[in-house]
DNA sequence: GCCCAGGGCTATG
DNA sequence: CATAGCCATGGG
């Protein structure tokens, strides 16, 4: 019933609790995870992952365990700042999400904290999803685009002004559409994204980067903005037409990957 | 009552 | 481009 899997360089617990990953619970050390209509739970002891209720291809290519994350560390640790993170939180790595949900879960996101978009993701579920079990576990699946029809049946979500954004992007948004922008360059991609009501720069590019493989997607909340013009600007505020081109500049093609460690960093530690 | 929270839209310099 | 006010809602 219990399945391993050995791996390196990986924290279960950092890479489920930066704030790119809402649907997941913690009990006794054991994570619930739920993903699109997939329900499993796992736990780590050291470099060894124990898993029930999922395959281990998925576990591979949802948690990107076959990507050399050290290389990867090694390429964008250009500083003393992001060297810190890198050293605090080495392990953490990117989840490769479904990406419609995805783009709903940060369409819910604006102008709310974590802990709150997690329980709007999670009453989006119970009014709209499938209900799904494995084992004694039971709980509700991501809803389809087809399955949210109105806003008058997101009422109990409380989702406020983000309501119109979900109905809309369902009635025009499809899963294959999403992934079809994987084969477009990056500033394309990014255009098309923004083209839906309701997304902006900064969803668009959580959206690439953590379900769509764009790893040089970057983006930039509230947080990273402060904390950029803090310790690369000197203080200053600066637009982000300039931040945009020094982090692509500074990290390079695995800009994402800095901006979860940043993100993470300057979330748990002040600056 | 006030302020803030992984923003975006719209109208303005 | 860069900024300001507004958009619902809940928590401190």
């Amino acid at each position: 019933m219990t399945a391993r899997l050995r791996i390196s360089t990986f924290s279960l617990k950092n890479s489920l609790e930066c704030g790119q990953f809402f649907r997941y619970t913690k009990v006794m050390g054991t994570y619930l995870v739920q993903s699109a209509n997939h329900l499993f739970s796992l736990w780590q002891e050291g470099d060894v992952l124990f898993y029930e209720g999922a395959e281990e291809d998925f576990l591979i290519r949802f948690f990107r365990l076959d990507e050399n994350l050290d290389s990867i560390l090694k390429e964008i640790d250009r500083d003393p700042f992001i060297h810190r993170a890198i050293q605090k939180y080495r392990g953490m790595r990117l989840i490769r999400q479904d990406p419609w949900e995805c783009l709903l879960s940060f369409l819910c996101s604006s102008a709310k904290s974590i802990p709150h978009i997690r329980c709007i993701i999670e009453s989006l579920c119970k009014s709209s999803g499938e209900k799904i079990s494995f084992g004694t576990y039971m709980g509700y699946g991501f809803p389809e685009p087809t399955c949210i029809e109105n806003e008058v049946q997101l009422e109990s979500v409380r989702a406020g002004f983000r309501a119109s954004y979900l109905v809309t992007a369902s009635q025009c948004i499809d899963r294959n559409r999403l992934l079809a922008l994987r084969d477009l360059p990056y500033r394309e991609a990014r255009q098309q994204l923004m083209g839906f009501r309701g997304v902006g720069k900064k969803v668009a590019d959580c959206t690439l980067l953590y379900s769509l493989d764009f790893l040089e997607a970057f983006p930039i909340d509230t947080r990273i903005k402060k904390g950029l013009e803090k310790v690369y600007f000197g203080g200053r505020r600066t637009g982000e037409k300039k931040m945009e081109e020094f982090v692509s500049n500074h990290f390079g093609p695995y800009a994402g990957y800095a901006q979860l460690y940043l993100f993470h960093y300057w979330r748990n530690h002040r600056f």
